[in-house]
DNA sequence: ACCGATTACTTGTCGCGTCAACTAAACGCT
DNA sequence: AGCGTTTAGTTGACGCGACAAGTAATCGGT
């Protein structure tokens, strides 16, 4: 069933090292700034923006979740600490109380405000104005693809195990 | 001192988004896999491998955390860890007793061997095999550049706080 | 030959994220 | 109406990584 998989050649080592070494390196580098200045986590960051950037005054976990590309037991906890800090609310949803509505406060929306400019700057510094306006097209479009495989992947379906050789557990 | 940073316009936000994206999704998805078929994560796969790429037979802590793009700290403690599992050994160098000596067990060597073409069968579906020769190399370039710019900044240099607005304490 | 500085790690603590389990509300079938 | 299923979210336990502090050996100057 799993035919045989070449080893990368040198243009392909190249690429998926410089791809690792990135993201062994971007999230630590944008957390740090993020933290020192603002003393939000990148991921927080990513919250607070989802819910200024909606429609509505509030959101739910599930669509907040789809926003910030992460799961729902890691945006209860982090919502439980930022609403603690007085960052967002969450109150249960009138028509259907299984769900939960969140919103930003206005110390929240403040404290968004106040981190963008850095965290843009950052962004920039880093990747944005080191690459070309050809070479940001490519980004796109690659991270897009990527992302693409990355969403239709993940779920379940495949059964674990077996691949080239058997998979033991390492304690038998 | 800090000249006001433009927002980013929809090329940048795409590549950006794009970026982040992946870099939210593609080390679990990595690490998912290899725990999965191997009992690994993925950085304790980087590690077995540098050792095995190594020239010598050992390479010391601070050569293996420049290879694996890490700390000493972290190392550290997945060196205890791959140790403990029988997986790699630690002695002391004879010549600088500071230093420690890291090499792989036979049994090391073959827990990677197992690992290896689910982990490169994991890296084609998911990146390799999805894009371009062109991409690949635009990919390569790209975050060649990205990783050169995290090198140099990360140190210390920049003495915190200031940037646009400034950055009080979340609680003054 | 001695002592401060540097190098090379190790260790402990803490926070965040994951996974598995749990609760509770809504749906849907008969 | 009643009961199993699905949906929505929360909670708790555990493991890994970051940071700060500690230890031990070596270097360098006087």
């Amino acid at each position: 069933m799993k035919r045989r998989v070449p080893r990368m050649n040198e243009q392909e080592s190249a690429a998926w090292l410089g791809l690792t070494t990135v993201f062994q390196l971007l999230p630590a580098a944008l957390d740090r700034q993020l933290q020192r200045d603002s003393g939000l986590t990148h991921f927080e960051f990513v919250v607070l923006s989802s819910l200024q950037l909606s429609d509505g005054p509030t959101m739910r976990m599930t669509a907040l979740a789809e926003a910030t590309v992460s799961t729902l037991p890691r945006l209860s906890h982090v919502c439980g600490r930022l609403e603690k800090r007085g960052l967002i609310t969450r109150a249960p949803c009138p028509e259907d109380r299984r769900a939960t509505n969140v919103g930003l406060t206005s110390a929240g929306r403040r404290e968004l405000i106040h981190s963008v400019p850095g965290h843009i700057a950052t962004a920039r510094r880093l990747v944005i104005d080191a690459l070309t306006p050809e070479q940001l097209d490519a980004l796109a479009e690659i991270t897009g693809t990527i992302a693409g495989r990355l969403a239709e992947e993940p779920p379940e379906g495949t059964p674990a195990a077996s691949r080239t050789g058997e998979s033991r557990p390492i304690a038998p």
